[in-house]
DNA sequence: AGATTGACCCGAACGC
DNA sequence: TGCGTTCGGGTCAATC
């Protein structure tokens, strides 16, 4: 699945390919994929404006014009931003941008949960994300007693905690799971019990694991490719994702599988130790 | 066929 | 006990 570092692949590979190009137009095949617009209003704000950069924020894509217009797009769980290099008809097409010189981006997603929508202005395009997103992991802003007041009093799991785009942005399932392990932390415990100590480490883990995520291009599991349809190699590097029964990298005990939050999630049983709830 | 998953929504449980 | 806040589960969609 598309999280932070899938995403900023995606984003670093098309930036220099797109800039300065003209958005002729986007062809919204599906117009759910514009809801809760609607196609025509994505295309008033976004057809005729000069591409001046391609940003991310959190697992979101912001396509930057210079009439001020943004097309702000989400991967969701299985959508693909692909560069186009024909004119063949791909499955699960569902919005194609027309590039002037080119080349042309195909926006496919087989379970149609991705988006694409459009803002007039810079702020407003912000406004929307700012609703939404919490620090983001690689600027100056995430530390470790940023991270520690965010999971203050919260009684919901770790796991559950990263899992907040509102809190810190970017992080998913898979590197949830990942910067847990790297940081010795148990998924199940308590957000507030993280102490300064705790913190740190996590804080380290979520960097590392992201940074692993973005060196590797992204994990394919499922439907991920990057811009040039390429899978990633991220996947090959788990500690303890999607790796049930196989040995912890760091201590050799069986990596154990469980359901938190609604979600799969590994994490070894023997050095990610559980916290108890601080008390105050 | 059930499992899968990110964002959103809403009812329920929590804690001060 | 009251009330605002937080948490978890359901939903969507489609594939294998």
């Amino acid at each position: 699945m598309p999280e932070l570092p899938e995403v900023e692949t995606i984003r670093s590979q098309l930036e220099p390919e797109i800039v300065g190009n003209r958005l002729v137009s986007v062809e919204v095949l599906d117009p759910l994929w514009t809801e809760p617009m609607t196609p025509a209003e994505v295309a008033g704000i976004c057809d005729g404006g000069v591409i001046t950069a391609l940003e991310r924020r959190g697992k979101y894509l912001v396509l930057a014009l210079d009439q001020g217009g943004r097309l702000v797009m989400h991967l969701r769980m299985t959508g693909n931003l692909l560069i186009s290099e024909d004119e063949a008809a791909q499955r699960h097409l569902r919005a194609r941008l027309r590039l002037e010189p080119g080349p042309d981006l195909s926006f496919v997603d087989s379970r149609r949960f991705g988006r694409g929508l459009a803002f007039p202005d810079g702020g407003s395009a912000d406004d929307y994300l700012d609703a939404r997103l919490g620090v983001e992991p690689f600027s100056a802003d995430f530390t470790p007693e940023v991270l520690t007041e965010l999971a203050a009093g919260r009684l919901a799991p770790l796991k559950s905690f990263l899992l907040r785009q509102d809190r810190v942005a970017g992080i998913g399932n898979i590197y949830a799971d990942e910067a847990l392990h790297r940081a010795g932390l148990h998924p199940l415990s308590p957000a507030g019990s993280l102490r300064g100590e705790h913190s740190v480490r996590l804080h380290a883990g979520i960097l590392a694991a992201l940074r692993a995520g973005i060196e590797f291009g992204g994990a394919s599991i499922d439907d991920y490719r990057d811009a040039r349809g390429e899978q990633g190699t991220a996947h090959d590097e788990f500690l303890v994702h999607l790796r049930e029964g196989e040995p912890c990298p760091r201590c050799g005990a069986a990596v154990r599988r469980t359901r938190v939050a609604g979600r799969s999630t590994y994490f070894c049983p023997r050095c990610q130790r559980r916290l108890r709830r601080r008390r105050r």
